[in-house]
DNA sequence: GTAGGGTTAG
């Protein structure tokens, strides 16, 4: 039988995802022989690299006599699509080493491509380099990647110039420049050259609203999805609808996710895995745990994505325990978990001092699973250490790991010794962290206080003028309080509020009987050097506060209160929050910068750790 | 026989 016939046939196994067939054409070949000529033997890996059987085209390209650029090619591109590029990447020297081939037009692409979905710019200017100097440096198709992976990487002029030189643009090269603009949230350049794209299809929609999005523009990102809609442009793909169902996560509002969640099923694309995580990974986020575990429940296949958006929301909402056991259902179900699966099982365990099962993990993460660390990882380990008081251990890590803690975990650690009385390796802590520069106010409350505490004066008085430096630009704090369509901002300190009298008299009415229940208002939040009575005043006036008081007073009764608020809750707010759900029997959730904090009889998820 | 754009978890 000729060659040509066999191929057809391959081709089709591919159409079909016919794995059996797939299989028998292969041990046909082997028996007459046939694999010798390359043609063929590229079309079978080919094949296996279609129908996911990765490993399968791995063996055959390793057996392979000789190989081509195809093969090469081809191989490194069933790399990138088995979401492998870093393997992409590792594999290619050996193109020339073994094989003493120099990438061809296809091989550029696929080295690009891994670059871009890896960030990795510095490689991704090398191959870029090495393209310019071959004989492939005007192709179109490579200078489209280019520009994508610049779009990926963050550098959207970068690809502007790569655009520039493209002769013939298609939709690729449009679509990737105009993403790389909205992703950097450079709205301006992103929609005047969506303006200019000679046909805007779902591609062209897809990349500006999912730009903005990753920017943290969901506003916008709404407002072009709904002129989309006007336009009758027709979701024949759904992945604009995860980005749009990312946006309703980024933005906290429920209702608005439930009714894209409403959209996503009137389109007929609930039983998409990417949409359906999406679709978990929003409730959680929208503080509604409840519909997020609907969604998971009804789920008929779940990846590593689906497992992990789970455990991640069991876990900031203060279910550790829901959370490790959903990771035993997860490898009951031979799902393998990666590294975000691990950042939330230890972040789980650290929030109820599960110090031991904590450690396990770690160590389970990098000896079974192969797992290198990253420092976010570390953050969750030092965490639970530091607040179980294992600060020996947790201060060992430190000088052993290979990253240096980032602010909020100096933070952390500077609190737990605070809280376990080690003085001596408090001002160790301090001193790194008063190093950093930090960001956070309430950083250097906590700073001044150890300097102070310990007679380092010098010091204290430091923190206390980077402090006031630091006041004049800090963001105003504000917290939205929504209840179906309707929603309301509060900032700080505000008192033009219409409903300002009623908001007043109810929260005052609510301190008298917390001061009964024996509440003491903890100043040591408020960072101004100002008299103890206008201290007061100004905890008073904080934006959660002022958010539920007004959710008290006009939602429907028994409902639960759902707060957003920019910054971090104060340490006194917490504690008014709580007594006031038990005060009003009222059960209030408040998604703040870090955490989700659902106050119900008087106490909070997160176990008053935040 | 091989390549390029839009997607989900921290």
């Amino acid at each position: 039988m000729p060659i040509f016939h066999y191929i057809h046939q391959l081709k089709n196994c591919a159409k079909h995802h016919s794995i059996a067939s797939t299989k028998q054409l292969h041990a046909h070949f082997n028996k007459l022989g046939l694999t010798q000529f390359i043609h063929l033997t590229n079309t079978l890996l080919n094949v296996y690299a279609k129908c996911n059987l990765l490993e399968d085209a791995l063996q055959l390209f390793d057996e392979m006599p000789q190989r081509d650029h195809v093969s090469w090619a081809t191989i490194l591109t069933a790399q990138n699509q088995a979401n492998l590029p870093n393997k992409t990447l590792s594999r290619f020297p050996s193109m020339f080493s073994l094989d003493r081939l120099l990438p061809d037009d296809f091989v550029f692409a696929s080295l690009v491509k891994a670059c871009g979905s890896l960030g990795a710019i510095k490689q991704g200017m090398q191959v870029h380099g090495n393209f310019l100097v071959s004989p492939f440096f005007d192709d179109d198709v490579v200078k489209s990647s280019l520009v994508d992976m610049y779009a990926k990487c963050g550098l959207p002029d970068n690809g502007r110039l790569v655009f520039d030189s493209i002769k013939s643009r298609n939709m690729a090269s449009w679509t990737a420049m105009i993403y790389g603009y909205a992703r950097k949230g450079r709205k301006e350049e992103a929609l005047e050259l969506f303006s200019m794209v000679p046909v805007k299809d779902l591609f062209a929609w897809t990349a500006l609203i999912s730009g903005l999005v990753q920017s943290g523009n969901a506003v916008d990102a709404f407002g072009l999805f709904v002129e989309m809609r006007r336009r009758g442009i027709s979701i024949i793909d759904p992945l604009v609808l995860s980005s749009i169902v990312g946006a309703s996560a980024n933005l906290a509002m429920l209702e608005l996710g439930k009714q894209v969640h409403g959209l996503v099923i009137r389109l007929g694309y609930e039983s998409c895995v990417f949409i359906s995580n999406a679709l978990v990974d929003m409730y959680a986020k929208c503080s509604d745990i409840l519909a997020a575990k609907d969604v998971f429940s009804r789920m008929s296949r779940r990846d590593v994505v689906s497992w992990t958006s789970m455990i991640i929301g069991a876990a900031q909402h203060g279910q550790a325990e829901e959370a490790l056991s959903l990771y035993d259902k997860m490898v009951l179900n031979g799902v393998k978990p990666n590294e975000v699966t691990f950042v939330g099982l230890i972040y789980a365990c650290s929030h109820v001092g599960l110090v031991n099962r904590g450690r396990e993990l770690f160590k389970s993460m990098v000896e079974d699973h192969g797992i290198h660390p990253s420092l976010q990882h570390y953050t969750c380990l030092l965490d639970l250490l530091g607040r179980s008081g294992y600060l020996e251990e947790a201060e060992t890590i430190i000088n052993s790991m290979p990253f240096k803690p980032d602010e909020p975990t100096w933070a952390a650690l500077l609190s737990a010794c605070k809280q376990y009385g080690n003085g001596k390796m408090a001002i160790r802590f301090a001193d790194h962290l008063l190093s950093l520069k930090p960001e956070e106010p309430s950083t250097y409350i906590l700073l001044s206080n150890v300097y102070s505490s310990s007679g380092v004066w010098e010091h204290a008085s430091k923190a206390r003028h980077l402090l006031e430096a630091l006041e004049v630009r800090k963001e105003p704090g504000y917290s939205y309080v929504y209840f179906g369509k309707e929603s309301q901002t509060f900032y700080a300190g505000e008192s033009s509020h219409p409903m300002k009298e009623e908001i007043f008299s109810l929260l005052n009415e609510l301190g008298v009987e917390m001061k009964r229940r024996g509440y003491v208002p903890d100043t040591s939040w408020i960072l101004h050097n100002t008299e103890h009575q206008e201290k007061e005043r100004q905890l008073f006036w904080h934006s959660e506060r002022l958010a539920v008081a007004y959710g008290l007073l006009k939602s429907v009764p028994g409902t639960i209160i759902r707060i957003v608020k920019n910054l971090r809750v104060c340490g006194d707010c917490h504690t008014v929050l709580k007594l006031i759900s038990d005060i009003v029997k009222r059960e209030i959730v408040v998604r703040d910068a870090k955490r989700y904090h659902h106050f119900k009889d008087g106490k909070c998820s997160c176990n008053d750790f935040w």
